[in-house]
DNA sequence: ATATACTTTCAATATTTTTTGAAAGTTCGA
DNA sequence: TCGAACTTTCAAAAAATATTGAAAGTATAT
């Protein structure tokens, strides 16, 4: 397979991986462009390579800023802002868990504590079922969130290397 | 809180929750349902309580078959066939795990090994930045699906329990 | 100060995804 | 075999989401 021709497809199937994880496709399809060049590109050659408006350009780089997986760089000289993404995998799962972290399980664990306080007899059956369900959530996320926090400090080859020894 | 409304509550953000995973927001709120449901339930009963459409309810109950987080009951001397939901969380995650290495993790560890015989000078910077990438991506992902292969064969507590002596 | 090069915004539009509900299909008891 | 009770399908409609591009905004060199 041709240079092109593997470009294309990872760049396209790296979106479509994307939108199964709540992140949408241009915003993927930019990162994947990203992490396979080997200097920094400017928004109109992200633009041109991927066939994408400006403004959809634009937002979405930004986007991936906010989530800490793209920096934008100045190269002496130049007038323009040139934008280049993590190479490092291990610390783009790293960062990936981080914001999600922050932005879905920690809203969610408030919310299991608030519903954890439904007034109501716990004999009902109704009830007993419901406080069961949101503790037992409540459990499973709190140890989420602790192995998560280790992970996010870990670097890749310690983390690997203790999960080995669990993990046969 | 009143329970009417903490099952609202739990429901809709269940919902919303679902959507930045990847699955539909019917579909988590049927699961929702169920998760607090003591009784197994009719599509009639999904049907009036998350007010959707018939042909709704049905798509996403099958859905939820599909993912084996949800079951068909046939209550004795009934007509009628009843749903109910696993009610064991750590089930639900490991089912839900399951499901997804195999209809994205895998496919995408297929494609690249394609990716990786990438034809092409190893000199040229914008072909090994390819492999590279594309290689770094593949070992993270093996890794990733060895440790979700013994997590889904593992018991909660022996899961936590590991963690905990690893992660303190 | 202003022209130029570049970036950001956002209302309108297009696309994708979800939902509806009526019709077709199925199952089962009599 | 019939018909009532129930389930599934799917084309059309609605809703949600993503994209466009022209206009407004900003920064810089001279």
């Amino acid at each position: 397979m041709k240079l092109t021709e593997a470009k294309q497809q990872f760049i396209s199937s790296w979106g479509a991986f994307g939108t199964h994880w709540g992140i949408n496709r241009t915003m993927a399809q930019i990162h994947a462009l990203l992490l396979i060049s080997p200097d920094p590109l400017t928004q109109d050659d992200i633009m041109e390579e991927l066939n994408i408006s400006r403004g959809n350009t634009n937002m979405n780089i930004r986007e991936l800023i906010n989530w800490g997986l793209v920096e934008r760089v100045i190269l002496p000289g130049e007038r323009k802002e040139y934008f280049t993404a993590e190479k490092d995998i291990w610390k783009v799962v790293k960062q990936i868990v981080k914001e999600r972290k922050k932005r879905e399980l920690e809203p969610m664990m408030q919310l299991l504590d608030k519903l954890e306080d439904v007034e109501g007899d716990k004999k009902d059956k109704k009830v007993k079922t419901f406080i069961d369900t949101v503790s037992s959530i409540k459990r499973l996320g709190l140890q989420a969130d602790k192995t998560l926090d280790v992970m996010i400090k870990a670097e890749e080859n310690w983390f690997v290397s203790s999960l080995m020894k669990i993990f046969k």
